[in-house]
DNA sequence: TACCGACCTAGAGCAGCTTCAGGTCAAGTG
DNA sequence: CACTTGACCTGAAGCTGCTCTAGGTCGGTA
């Protein structure tokens, strides 16, 4: 009886970490007796992070290499570093388009502004 | 044969041009004499937008009650007023996103500095 | 006339969840 | 002690939003 907490912390739904798992994109979580799920610090930390890479535009497919390179232990560090290093920039990209949109969407307000009169 | 052109201009592909029309995401695109989409200066405004709005994360069925909005008429400008101020709020909270996962990644890759050296 | 390139449509395929059907188990209730 | 309830489990089907494929049309060049 955790998974649903855990998710709602993490902001996952209970149904993406079960996918998640399942699908190798994150490492597997161990189970009790019972067969549910028992989340480790670490689970956590590694589901914040998916959730949170999820959230800005990382497809599966990627945070799947990054967790297989996890399994391969610390030799692959460097290369983990990298995937991360990546999206950091990736971010970047992200915000141009944020930055953008807004920029698009005060212009259109204020159009409405004008054919409505600017009651709102 | 001006399709791919105006695409890459407004940056959807083709594909995802076809699909709005069928869908009606978007207006509809008038067609020359041999069955080919003539883009007026209205239809690229259209696609503009919507390139911006799905890369911010407008989902299509929003898309399209906007456009069903615009068929309406100028009786609905205030309700499509609405839903772009919504979607504007809805930035803010993709801004948050962004800075979250900026955060995030910037102390993790100060914990793989720490593991590797400071050689990258 | 034959081919090439850019367009067209309908429909299949794919990613990334999300929902559903059917089942287990532990705890509380009459 | 049987029974219900609630949180979990699994495998598989369903949904969204493209993306790709197959098969075809049309206008221009060699």
């Amino acid at each position: 009886m955790r998974i649903a907490e855990e998710a709602a912390k993490c902001s996952l739904s209970v149904d993406t970490i079960r996918y998640y798992e399942k699908a190798g994109i994150c490492p597997s979580i161990e189970r009790g007796p019972d067969g549910n799920r028992r989340f480790s610090p670490e689970n956590l930390d590694w589901l914040n992070l998916l959730a949170a890479l999820r959230e800005t535009g990382m497809p599966t497919k990627k945070m799947k290499y990054f967790a297989d390179l996890y399994r391969q232990g610390d030799a692959k560090a460097a290369e983990r570093k990298k995937v991360l290093k990546q999206h950091e920039m990736h971010l970047d990209l992200q915000q141009a388009r944020l930055t953008k949109c807004k920029a698009l969407l005060r212009h259109k307000l204020a159009l409405y502004d004008q054919i409505l009169g600017v009651k709102t």
